[in-house]
DNA sequence: GAGTGGTCTAGACCACGAC
DNA sequence: TCGTGGTCTAGACCACTCG
């Protein structure tokens, strides 16, 4: 149901690919061929290139034709805000059980990510996701006070927030940051997730923004070891991830051992 | 310059959003303003606001005027990709000391990444990376057989491998993709890093190819925490990030992409 | 030198958002 | 309603790769 011609191309480029039709290594057709098979004009197969190359999945230098580099597939901005749909996409039947529900005043970190007054009110809720029955993470998050009355209307057991909020209240993610680090297991991380304390979890901590950039939440998830990995690709076009040095590391000269 | 016109206009907006012009939440003038203003048509100036949308500084919705929503720098693909450039971006000091190099059979995940016959050849390097003299990283690499002897030929403290590969072998790396987890710190780990055993390392395991799709090398480089964290912004239009299953997790149904 | 992708133009129509 | 971005066209020239 896209509409768009480009899309519809792309997708049928995709599905060669992850088909086998053109293996990695393989020449894609010329542009030019692309718009004659399909009827369309250069500019619209260069839309639709242009989405398999920013997947990863294409790679493309001036004058040589496109080159087949990858066949995987990534999952889509959905599954990778919400623990929810990752789930069940893998197949896993996804429960998620909120331990508290608390308003306080945001912490410095919170009110800065919210772009919220320092001391604003926040609802903070505390949430274990479970897969298959086994409990795979920790959620601790911060909403901002306009999304908090919908939050605080749900059941303990809500699968989906971000979902209940698209439906409830029209709240739509649209923009997401995440850090990305390692730390080690609290003593509620470890009675939680079931694992020693300082073992290590996998930190996802993430800002989610509506379509006009409107911060809706700032939430911290911790995975169990093992239970998670997160996949990036990039080329000298097009770099989304970055790497930011942590606390332990150059302040202006002294660093410290890590703990 | 440059030379592309899109890339100049593309330069000076951002400037325009990094010096405040248009802080956090201001409209950007709309495409045919910035046509008119650049004498460039429609198509350029999407060309170049296309640029700032992939780098997550600002965001669009149809019918409404594009809008700023970060004012911060992304770190480049190179800086991603050396931890050479990356130290030195943060004013710090940046070494390296190889302490292994062996020729051995490739693992058999080795031989999955890099594509080459299981068993065949690879040249293993095992290297601990400094920042202002501090233990940060170890890194574990395994090295494509037409790479090999150009490696094999760097001195121990070589500050930039993939550097030097370009300078003496004119090799490039242009495409990367990464895995992220976390992993208890193994003995050797804990010796080098100068931390616990056990205790949380950053693990990022990395592909890195040439611009035709032909892997160079294979890596785990492993952060002490509080050392390093990554970041990653997505939204509805595009995300480069996904989240995979690890080996504790979901078996039964369906493949897997990560391993 | 032929073919290919990279860039650019000057139009066009539509869907959507703000007023 | 009107301006905006989203999509699309049918050309064009250039830089580059490859045989």
């Amino acid at each position: 149901m896209s509409g768009a011609r480009y899309l519809e191309i792309a997708e049928a480029l995709r599905a060669a690919i992850l088909g086998g039709e053109y293996p990695v290594g393989a020449l894609l057709p010329s542009e030019s061929d692309l718009a004659a098979r399909w009827s369309v004009s250069r500019g619209t197969v260069r839309q639709a290139v242009g989405l398999l190359a920013s997947d990863g999945l294409i790679g493309s230098r001036q004058g040589a034709r496109r080159v087949v580099l990858r066949r995987e597939l990534r999952h889509s901005f959905e599954q990778l805000n919400s623990f929810a749909q990752w789930g069940r996409a893998m197949g896993c039947e996804v429960a998620g059980r909120i331990l508290d529900r608390t308003s306080r005043a945001a912490t410095a970190e919170e009110a800065a990510r919210l772009g919220v007054a320092p001391g604003s009110e926040v609802l903070y809720v505390v949430r274990l996701r479970l897969l298959d029955g086994e409990p795979v993470m920790v959620e601790r998050t911060a909403y901002t006070d306009w999304v908090a009355p919908f939050v605080r209307a749900l059941p303990d057991d809500v699968v989906s927030i971000m979902n209940s909020l698209a439906e409830d209240a029209g709240v739509v993610a649209h923009y997401g940051e995440h850090l990305i680090d390692a730390v080690p297991a609290g003593s509620e991380d470890a009675r939680l997730l079931q694992v020693r304390r300082g073992s290590p979890l996998l930190r996802q901590r993430h800002l989610t923004n509506t379509a006009t950039g409107r911060p809706i939440e700032w939430t911290d998830d911790r995975y169990r070891a093992g239970s998670v990995a997160f996949s990036v690709s990039n080329s000298a076009a097009a770099a989304p991830l970055s790497r930011h040095a942590g606390p332990d590391v150059a302040p202006p000269r002294g660093g410290r051992a890590a703990g």
